[in-house]
RNA sequence: GGGCCGAUAGCUCAGCUGGUUAGAGCACUGCGUUUACACCGCAGGUGUCGGGGGUUCGAGUCCCUCUCGGCCCA
C-alpha cells in the first residue's frame, strides 16, 4: 500500500509548489537540513512528521505549500567522514586538480592519504553526501513526508556557498561583519576558534591554590586560583569594590611570587567576595572573565599560551628578575597540564602555598566536540554583530523574537535568555579546511606583510570563490604570497554562518527574486529546542541585518526522543532504535500517529505502544470504510447541498453529523493553533464512538431491514461522515486515508479541501439524541455483560427510565436501539422530571442457545 | 546562583480560558468470534490530581510557598 501510494503521489505531483501562487496563498517552511553524514535516528521521524502534519493541513486548507528539504553536509562531521571514507586529507594551500580521482580504497595509514586541495575536497564531499542523502530521502519518503523533492539544497553546494559568501560580503559592506585581533576561545585539539554558542560547560575536578603576592613592606595578599600555571601571565589582582578586606590595597601594587612581576590591585564588581579568598589574579587569559576585566580595566596583554596549547618557549620580557627567568624556564614549551604541575612544585618547594590545595568541582568550558578545556588566545578573527556588544541591537533582536509566534510559547524565554546572556559578537571564522571559504584576500605590502584593514573583496557575480586557489581580483596567481602581491584568507566560515541562511538558500535569494519574495519571510521554522541558541538565533541575526525583518512568522519547537525509561537516547547507551524497524513493523501511519500524538516542545518517550494504537486506528479506518462500501455507500450518497440533505430523515443520523460538525470546528481551530496533537485526540475519540456506537446502532437499517427511506438516510450519513473523516485524518494518516479515498473517489485525499463545519449545517440535528441512545446502549450491553451472556443474546424485555427529554430522544431511535441490542421490547418510563440519568432495569434475557 | 518546563490511575499521557460524578490508551479482570474489523469487539475496577497555605459559591486548573525531577544559562 505505502510504496504504491508514494508512487502515485510522485506521479500526480501533488506536493509540487505552485510557483504561480501569490504571497498570501503561500505557506513556506524553512525545514531543518539533516546532517546527511550522521546516522538516522527515530528523532528524525518524530520531528519531521510533526512538520509534515502541519504542511498537509495547510495544503488542504488551500495554501500553496513551499516545503523544501536541504542537507547539511557542511562542517566537521562531513569532513571527518570524507577523510576516512576516501583516505584523503585537505591542504588548502594545494592547487586545484580538475581531473583528480580518489584512491580506489583508502590507505591504511593516515600518512599515506592523498593530500588534496580544498576545492577537490569539497567535490568529494559532494559526491559522498549525495549517497548519504539517498538514505535519508528513502526514509522520509517511506514516512510519507510531503516534501517537494524538486526543492532541495545542500549546504556545501555552489548555490549555498555563493549565498553564504554573498551574505558575508553584504555584512562586510554594511559593517555588520568585521575583523579584529582579540582574545578568543580556542580549542587546542582542533586548533580553531570557537563561538560562544558552541560552548559546553562540563563539571571537572579542580583545586584552589592559595599563595601570596607581597607589597614592598612585607604585607601579603593571598589569592586563590584554580589555574596557578597562569601566574607568569598575571597582569593585576582584583577584588570587589565593597570588599573591606582589600579596600586598602586598591590602587597599590604588589609583586607576584616566583616571577617577581609588579602588578596593580584593582576593584571590579565581577570579583566575587565569596569565591576563594575574595581576591583573584587577572591573567591574559584564563577565561572570559579575565577578558572582561582586561578590557574594562585597560590592562596590558601578557599572553603565554600558544595555539598549540603550550607555554611559549622564549622567556617573556616582562619577567625581569633572575629568579623569575629561571623559574619560567621550568615552564617553557610545556602543556598547560605540565606547566601547572611545575608551578605547583615551585610554589611548594618555595614554601609559598598558604594552605593545602582545596579540592573543588567546577564548571569548565569545552568546545562541544572537543575533549580538552578551551584556552583563550589572541588572534585575528572575523565577527558578525549579534547584539552581544551592543544593547540597541540586542533589544532589536529581542523585539524580533516577540514578533514570532512560538509553539509552544514558553520556548521564547529560551531565546530571550540566550540573547540577554551574550557576552560578545559572533565569531564566524574557523581555522578548518572544509567549509565555506571566507571570500576575501589581503594585499601584501613591500615587506610581504598583509594589510588586514583593507581586504580585497570579490564581485558577487564571481561567487562562490575560494581565495586559497583563486587569485585576488586584479592580481595574478603568481603574486600569491609575494611582496606587493596578495594572500588569500585561509579561514572558513562557521557552519552556522551558512546554516543561518537556510531561508535565503531554500528561497533562492538573489537567484530567483520572484520566488524569494513569495516565500520569505517564511511562515514556519520547525526545529528542536537544543539549537535555539545556535540555528534559530543565528537565523534571526542574519535576517535582521540582511533584510531588516524576521526570517519567519512562526516557529514550532519539537521535543526530543527519550527511550522508554525516559533517558536520552544515545549510541553509547545502546538504546538507539533504527528508524526502519518501527516503519516495517507497524507501518508509516502508525509511526506518524505516535509522533503526532505528542505535543510540540514535549520530550517524548519512544513508545511502541503508541504506534500499535496508531496501527489499529489506521486499520479500523480501512475496515469501517469497507463496511460502508459493503452497505452500498457510494460517492453519490455524500450530501452536497440543502436539497440532498432532505434524505437524512433519522434524528440519530442527524445527531451524528451534528457531532461531526463540532469535531470539524474544533480540530480546525486546534490545527490552526499548531496543536495537531489535540486535534488528533478530538477526531480520534469521535471516530471510536462512531464505530463502537453509531455504526453498531445503524447496521440493521443499513441492511435495509427498516425500509428504503431509513436505509437511504444511513447511507447518506455514512457517506458524508466518511468523506469528512478521511479528510480530517489525512494529515496524520496519509496512507490509510488516501487508500480508502481512492476506493470510491477521484484523485487524492491530499489534494482535497479541508472540511468546512458550515457544510454540515444542513444535515446537523440535535447531538443529544446520540448521547441518549449511546448511554442506553451501554446500559443494555452492561446488563448482558453482568449476566455473563453473549452480547448477541436476545432481550425479551427491559425498562428504561430517565428524564422525559432523553426518553424522547430514545423514542426517535428506538428501532435502531432495539435492533442493535436484539431487544424484542423496550419500555420507556418517564418517572419524574428530576431524573437526571438514563437507567436500565428489569432486563429479561432469552435463554442462551 | 538565574531562567524555563514538569509532577494527574501500576505505566505513558490528555485535561484549552476555574464549573457537575477527573479522562484516554496500555496493563489487569470477565464475557464474546457466521454477516467492516482477532492487526478484534463489549463490559468492568483502578486516583490524598507532589506537600502545605490562600483567592472563590466552586480549584487538577488561579496566587503564594516548599519538595523532587528535567532542560537551558552562569
Amino acid at each position: 500500500m505505502e510504496p504504491k501510494l508514494n508512487t502515485a503521489w510522485q506521479a500526480e505531483q501533488i506536493y509540487h509548489f505552485d510557483s504561480t501562487a501569490s504571497r498570501d496563498q503561500v505557506y513556506s517552511i524553512d525545514t531543518p537540513p539533516p546532517t546527511a553524514s550522521g546516522s538516522l535516528h527515530v528523532g528524525h521521524m518524530f520531528s519531521y512528521t510533526q512538520t509534515d502534519v502541519m504542511a498537509r493541513f495547510k495544503r488542504m486548507r488551500g495554501k500553496k505549500v513551499f516545503y523544501p528539504l536541504g542537507w547539511d553536509d557542511n562542517g566537521l562531521p562531513t569532513e571527518r567522514r570524507v577523510q576516512n571514507y576516501y583516505g584523503v586529507r585537505c591542504d588548502p594551500t594545494k592547487p586545484y586538480e580538475p581531473d583528480y580521482s580518489p584512491p580506489a580504497s583508502p590507505a591504511k595509514n593516515q600518512r599515506d592519504w592523498d593530500v588534496i586541495s580544498r576545492q577537490n575536497f569539497i567535490e568529494l564531499c559532494e559526491t559522498l553526501t549525495v549517497q548519504d542523502e539517498k538514505v535519508f530521502e528513502d526514509l522520509f519518503t517511506a514516512l510519507g513526508l510531503s516534501v517537494d523533492w524538486r526543492q532541495t539544497y545542500r549546504t556545501i553546494d555552489d548555490d549555498s556557498r555563493a549565498a553564504s559568501q554573498r551574505a558575508f560580503l553584504r555584512e562586510v559592506c554594511s559593517e555588520n561583519a568585521y575583523t579584529a585581533e582579540a582574545p578568543t576561545l580556542w580549542d587546542v585539539t582542533f586548533r580553531t576558534a570557537v563561538a560562544q554558542a558552541e560552548l559546553e560547560a562540563k563539571e571537572r575536578p579542580g583545586a584552589y591554590y592559595r599563595y601570596p603576592f607581597t607589597d614592598g613592606s612585607g604585607n601579603e595578599a593571598v589569592i586563590a586560583t584554580t589555574r596557578p600555571e597562569l601566574l607568569p601571565a598575571c597582569v593585576a589582582l582584583v577584588a570587589h569594590p565593597e570588599d573591606e578586606r582589600y579596600k586598602p590595597l586598591f590602587g597599590k601594587t604588589v609583586t607576584s611570587p616566583l616571577f617577581g612581576v609588579e602588578v596593580p590591585v584593582k576593584a571590579h564588581p565581577l570579583a566575587d567576595p565569596e569565591k576563594g579568598s575574595g581576591i583573584a589574579m587577572i591573567c591574559t587569559f584564563g577565561d572570559m572573565t579575565d577578558v572582561t576585566w582586561w578590557r574594562e580595566l585597560q590592562l596590558p596583554t601578557r599572553a603565554l599560551i600558544g595555539r598549540d596549547g603550550r607555554f611559549q618557549r622564549e622567556t617573556p620580557e616582562w619577567i625581569t628578575t633572575a629568579e623569575g627567568r629561571t623559574n619560567y624556564e621550568q615552564l617553557a614549551g610545556k602543556t598547560v597540564h605540565s606547566a601547572k604541575e611545575a608551578v605547583v612544585e615551585l610554589l611548594t618547594s618555595g614554601g609559598l602555598l598558604r594552605a593545602e590545595p582545596e579540592k573543588i568541582t567546577h564548571a569548565v568550558h569545552f568546545y562541544e566536540k572537543g575533549d580538552k578545556p578551551l584556552e583563550v588566545v589572541t588572534s585575528r578573527q572575523w565577527y558578525i554583530r549579534n547584539g552581544g556588544r551592543d544593547a540597541q541591537r540586542r533589544d532589536q533582536l529581542l523585539e524580533r523574537g516577540r514578533k514570532i509566534d512560538w509553539h509552544p510559547g514558553f520556548m521564547r524565554s529560551r531565546y530571550e535568555n540566550w540573547v540577554e546572556g551574550l557576552n560578545g559578537d559572533w565569531l564566524i571564522s574557523r581555522q578548518r579546511f572544509f567549509g565555506v571559504p571566507i571570500p576575501v584576500w589581503y594585499p601584501l605590502n613591500a615587506a610581504g606583510e598583509p594589510d588586514y584593514d583593507n581586504p580585497i573583496l570579490p564581485e558577487e557575480s564571481q561567487l562562490p570563490v575560494d581565495p586559497a586557489s583563486q587569485p585576488a581580483p586584479g592580481f595574478d596567481e603568481s603574486q600569491r604570497g609575494q611582496p606587493d602581491g596578495f594572500m588569500g584568507e585561509p579561514d572558513v566560515l562557521d557552519t552556522w554562518a551558512t546554516s543561518s541562511l537556510t531561508p535565503q538558500i531554500a528561497g533562492k535569494w538573489e537567484r530567483d527574486p520572484e520566488l524569494f519574495n513569495k516565500v520569505f519571510p517564511f511562515d514556519l521554522r520547525p526545529q528542536a529546542h537544543d539549537i535555539i541558541r545556535t540555528w534559530l538565533f543565528s537565523t534571526m541575526v542574519r535576517a535582521n541585518s540582511l533584510h531588516d525583518t524576521v526570517p519567519w512568522t512562526n516557529t514550532a519547537i519539537s521535543g526530543w526522543i527519550l527511550d522508554p525509561d525516559r533517558k536520552k537516547m544515545s549510541k553509547s547507551k545502546g538504546n538507539v532504535v533504527v528508524p526502519t524497524e518501527p516503519l516495517e513493523q507497524f507501518g508509516a501511519d502508525a509511526v506518524r500517529y505516535w509522533a503526532a500524538s505528542a505535543k510540540l516542545g514535549a520530550d517524548t518517550a519512544y513508545e511502541v505502544g503508541q504506534m500499535k494504537i496508531g496501527r489499529r486506528l489506521a486499520i479500523k479506518l480501512l475496515n469501517a470504510s469497507k463496511f460502508a462500501f459493503g452497505m452500498g455507500v457510494t460517492e453519490e450518497h455524500i450530501v452536497a447541498d440543502d436539497a440532498a440533505a432532505q434524505v437524512i430523515t433519522e434524528p440519530l443520523d442527524r445527531a451524528l453529523l451534528a457531532k461531526l460538525r463540532t469535531v470539524v470546528d474544533q480540530t480546525t481551530g486546534q490545527f490552526e493553533n499548531y496543536d495537531y496533537a489535540r486535534a488528533l485526540d478530538i477526531m480520534e475519540s469521535f471516530f471510536w464512538s462512531f464505530t463502537d456506537d453509531y455504526v453498531e446502532l445503524v447496521k440493521d437499517r443499513a441492511y435495509g431491514a427498516q425500509g428504503e427511506a431509513a436505509q437511504a438516510s444511513v447511507r447518506a450519513t455514512l457517506a458524508t461522515a466518511l468523506d469528512v473523516l478521511l479528510r480530517l485524518f489525512a494529515p496524520v494518516l496519509p496512507f490509510a486515508t488516501d487508500e480508502v479515498w481512492r476506493w470510491w473517489r477521484h484523485g487524492s485525499v491530499h489534494a482535497a479541501a479541508w472540511p468546512q463545519a458550515a457544510a454540515l449545517d444542513a444535515v446537523a440535528g440535535s447531538p443529544a439524541v446520540l448521547d441518549a441512545v449511546s448511554e442506553a446502549l451501554t446500559g443494555l450491553r452492561r446488563a448482558k455483560a453482568e449476566a455473563k451472556v453473549k452480547q448477541r443474546t436476545e432481550i425479551l424485555s427491559a425498562r428504561i427510565t430517565g428524564p422525559k427529554q432523553a426518553l424522547g430522544y430514545l423514542e426517535s431511535a428506538l428501532s435502531d436501539l432495539g435492533a442493535a441490542t436484539r431487544a424484542r421490547a423496550l419500555e420507556l418510563v418517564s418517572e419524574w422530571e428530576t431524573a437526571k440519568e438514563i437507567s436500565i432495569s428489569d432486563v429479561v434475557l432469552a435463554d442462551q442457545e
